[in-house]
DNA sequence: ATAATAAACTAACAAGCGTTAGTTTAATTT
DNA sequence: AAATTAAACTAACGCTTGTTAGTTTATTAT
C-alpha cells in the first residue's frame, strides 16, 4: 500500500489547514479549494476525511513510539537518554510542524481501533519519559522533584516546539537544541 | 451586563465540551444536552455559539493581561517576577482548566474585535514575558540563553498545566509552585 | 490509432448545523 | 385571582457537511 503523489501531497495540504483551525472546522471544500479542484476530486485518492487523520497523526505517533523504545533501555546515562528524546522532538518539528499540530488538537477526532491505539502509545510515551527520570532519580542524576512535574515541564515544552519553531527555525537546531538541554536540564538562574 | 446563574451554567458546560472536542466539534444539541434541555432553550440566556466562546475565552485572557502588566514594571526580582507568572498560571488552572483548554486551542475561531484583542493580549503577554526574561539576563540574574528558547519553555509549561494538573490536583498547590520554581529555575540535574 | 487508466468534473443525496418563530408551562409579582 | 415573567418546548428554516454516482478529459501503454 503505497501512498502516491497526489495522495501525500493531500495530506500535506490537510495538515497545514488542520494546524490552522483544527480538525473539525476544515471542510473537504477547503481542502480542495487549496489544491485547487473540487472536493468530489478528492475521493480519487483518499477514502474519507477520517483517513486523512490517520495517515498524519499514526504516521508520527509511530516514530515517536518507535525512537522512544530504543532510549528507554539503552545503556545510556540519564543525561544523554532525554538529551536524545529532546533531539527527536527537535527532528520531527523541522521536518513536519504541521502534523505535530495534529496530533497535539486533533488526535480525539480519531475513531475506534485508531484512537485506542494512539491513546496507547501515547500512554506508553509518558511511561517510558517517566520511567527515565525515576532511574534517573534513582543513579543519583536527577533531582528528587515531583515526577508528574518533571515529566511534563519537559514533555510539554517538547511537544509544543512547533508553535514557534516551526515557522522560523531560528536558532539553528544545533544551537536550539543546546541551550534546550541548558534549560531544561541546568535551569536558568545564573548561581555566583 | 450580569451573568445569570443559568448563563453561567451554559458557558461552564460548553467550557467542558470544548476541552473535549474543540470549538467546531461541538453542537448546540450537544451543550443542550448536557444540559437535559433542548437546543432552542439556549438562545433563552445567550446570543450565539460565538458569543459563548467570546465570554470563555475574553474573561481568562484579561486575567493573565492584568496581573502581566502589574508583574512586569514591578520594582520586584526577575526570580520573583518569574515566580509570580507560575502562581497565576496555577491559580488559573485550579479555578477554570476547562477555559484555559479553550484559550489554547479554540481562539482562533473567535471573530472580528475579539480575534483581534485576543492576538494583541496575547502577543502583548509574550512580549512583557520576554522582557522579564531580557531584564534578568542584563541584571546577571538569568543565564544568557536564547531568548525565545527560555520565553517558550517556561511559557508552554504553564500553558499546558491544565492537562495534567487540572483533573488530580495532585501535589497540592504550594507543592507544585515549588517544584515548577525549582525545575523551571534550576533544573533538574543534580551537581556533584 | 486504440485501449486503458488516472484524475478531474457536475450534480445530487441525506444528515446535521446554528438559529428563529411561535407556543406552553411554571414560578413570581401585583 | 390576575398579570407578568422566565425558561422551557415544538417545528421549521436555509445552509453546510461528508460523501456517492456517473461523466468527461487528458495522459500513458499497447
Amino acid at each position: 500500500m503505497k501512498i502516491s503523489d497526489r495522495k501525500a501531497e493531500i495530506i500535506s495540504v490537510a495538515a497545514k489547514l488542520f494546524k490552522e483551525k483544527g480538525y473539525s472546522a476544515v471542510t473537504m471544500r477547503d481542502i480542495a479549494h487549496a489544491m485547487n479542484i473540487k472536493a468530489a476530486s478528492l475521493y480519487n485518492h483518499i477514502q474519507s476525511k477520517q483517513e486523512i487523520l490517520v495517515l498524519i497523526v499514526i504516521a508520527i505517533a509511530q516514530e515517536f513510539t518507535r525512537t522512544m523504545n530504543e532510549v528507554v533501555y539503552s545503556n545510556e546515562s540519564t543525561i544523554l537518554k532525554i538529551e536524545r528524546i529532546i533531539q527527536l522532538h527537535i527532528d520531527i518539528t523541522l521536518v513536519d510542524a504541521n502534523a505535530l499540530a495534529c496530533l497535539n488538537n486533533d488526535w480525539m477526532h480519531l475513531a475506534n481501533e485508531e484512537l485506542s491505539d494512539f491513546i496507547k502509545m501515547r500512554e506508553d510515551y509518558e511511561h517510558n519519559f517517566r520511567l527515565i527520570i525515576k532511574k534517573g532519580i534513582d543513579a543519583g542524576e536527577i533531582k528528587d522533584l515531583n515526577h508528574d512535574v518533571i515529566v511534563f515541564s519537559i514533555l510539554s515544552t517538547l511537544r509544543t516546539l512547533y508553535l514557534w519553531y516551526g515557522k522560523k527555525k531560528s536558532p539553528a537546531p544545533a544551537v536550539l537544541k543546546s541551550n534546550m538541554i541548558q534549560v531544561l536540564l541546568k535551569g536558568i538562574v545564573l548561581n555566583h
